[in-house]
DNA sequence: TTGAAAGCGGTACCAT
DNA sequence: ATGGTACCGCTTTCAA
């Protein structure tokens, strides 16, 4: 390996200055900067990253801790955040915590061991001792936060939407999935939606799924077809949720979405793929993603960021699971 | 932050004991041994993993670089990769490379500046210049190795399988989707299904998708039907274009799979969602993940591993989209 | 069985 | 404008 000594060596100057010239720091002269570049360039030289963050105590790795990466939302989120950090020359450090605390404390642990400049956390508990004395930047993502900085979309405007929607479409007996208890996204989305049913002269009930795995959303979806056969419109709590309701309303051979409309909620990539293609309320997750790493960037730069939890609009998407607004109306 | 000499101060010996019970090399004594260990328990110490790396040139972390998380076939294996190094107390340096060698050269170079311990790379040109002189072990992940360690699938097989499958359930006009010529994955299933189409009694054609984007997939399962459509089975190049083919067969009311086959390539997760949810062949994504980790840390211990190529099995998933199987036959 | 000290590859202060 | 050198936190000889 080539380190700062041989091109010194080579650029017959100290490492002192080769130092300078690899920071822009201090002043060195045109000719001895030209030498030492040329050196740097013949040698293939590349700073030891490891020895650096030693000295400064301080890396050019960001940490990332996501619930699981195979969940369809969790990519665009991290593929946001990695566009967006690696522009600035940061890298990331990355892992898996299945919603699991101790986990979570283990990825920080050996985060700070490897003095990450700063952390993005997808965690669903913002307010746990994990993060109290955490001694780095930390921006929480897809996850409300109280006064950390976090950056998460509007669940409950999304929820407002999504009820809105489909009573305009004519909706008359909906189904309101409600989303496992211990998310607050889930929470938001589903108190929204609440909102404007119980003011709208619709019949609803509310049905809830304890996870947003598949296999329990189909179990739930069975139960909604012969416990509420009436039903002509579901909110679902996310787009999992309503793939597996779409599913079962497909194979009862119910019509959608002339007999039932169906509105999700995350727009994960594959709601487009489906026939009939997913209404939903689109969550910019990329986006997400992106504000998050630049929030991180800014608090990494300056202590105090006035607007430290930034709320990311939600959408309608409208596809083929919600039938056509009626002008006339 | 609390360091070794903390520990070795509180505990009333030398760096060098307190490194030794941290490391567990060399003697030192019972008792001293449980000082040390009560003085690292209490001032909550966790050694510095970044000097530790600059001294031993080797960090405990590892290099994974995928083409794009955001395509639903890598986040299985990232998580099959994580799961496995996280047990043997690694962590993951992440990025994307977009199949770009140039990010690619940019993010080897980081993981060396970091002393990453291997890299775990599912290029598409394991033969660049890239990895020629890589001073570390590497297993490259869903691309055939000529003569590098990897892991992959038997792709030739699963596109053998796929024709036999859907020649068997009576498909006689099949068309046969080509996906991308540079990635020897899909030319691999591709010569497969072509061996047995060719040797069977079925008429059959090929048609060729540049990318394995759903917009283009689209367009040539649009031109498919207009140009072809006494086509009666389609083996995809993959799920995102056996899911286009399938969005265009219902939209077109063609019945499937009476009157359409389809069968496509991966099983991603979302495969089984679709309704009628895809007959595809299936690759053991997460365990291919798996696997490329065992075989780095192997690789990692010892030099000379005798199968350094592992080729995973691929299996038919009987879905929906094929007929049952007549068992007369 | 233990400790002193050199060294990993940089950075930054202090001289000159 | 440049060089010498202490230091970042740990590991590993070497000596005692």
């Amino acid at each position: 390996m080539v380190t700062i000594k041989d091109v010194a060596l080579a650029a017959k100057v100290s490492v002192a200055t080769v130092s300078r010239v690899l920071n822009k720091t201090g002043y060195v002269h045109e000719d001895t900067k030209t030498r030492v570049l040329k050196a740097m360039e013949q040698l293939n030289y590349h700073p030891n990253e490891v020895a650096r963050s030693l000295y400064k105590r301080e890396s050019r790795l960001i940490g990332l801790l996501l619930p699981d990466i195979t969940n369809p939302f969790f990519p665009q989120l991290a593929r946001g955040v990695e566009d967006e950090i690696h522009q600035n020359g940061f890298r990331l450090i990355f892992g898996n915590s299945d919603e699991n605390l101790d986990k979570e404390l283990d990825y920080l642990q050996t985060f700070k061991q490897n003095h990450v400049v700063g952390v993005i956390s997808a965690t669903n508990d913002p307010g746990s001792a994990n993060y109290k004395h955490l001694s780095m930047p930390i921006v929480f993502l897809d996850r409300t936060g109280e006064h950390a900085p976090s950056v998460f979309a509007d669940g409950r405007e999304g929820g407002r939407i999504a009820a809105l929607e489909i009573i305009q479409r004519n909706s008359k007996r909906i189904t309101l999935m409600k989303g496992p208890g211990h998310l607050q996204t889930a929470r938001d989305r589903f108190n929204g939606a609440l909102e404007i049913l119980s003011g709208a002269d619709v019949d609803f009930h509310v049905m809830s799924t304890e996870t947003f795995s598949f296999r329990e959303a189909q179990k739930r979806a069975e139960e909604l077809f012969s416990l509420y056969p009436e039903t002509d419109g579901v909110i679902a709590s996310n787009d999992i949720v309503a793939t597996a309701v779409l599913h079962e309303a497909l194979k009862r051979k119910i019509n959608v979405p002339d007999d039932l409309q169906i509105i999700g909620f995350d727009d994960i990539p594959q709601s487009e793929l489906l026939f009939p293609s997913l209404s939903t309320i689109r969550q910019p997750a990329y986006e997400m993603g992106k504000e998050a790493a630049k929030l991180l960037l800014a608090l990494m730069k300056n202590e105090n960021i006035e607007q430290s939890a930034v709320q990311m609009p939600v959408t309608f998407i409208e596809r083929q699971t919600t039938r056509k607004v009626d002008d006339n109306e």
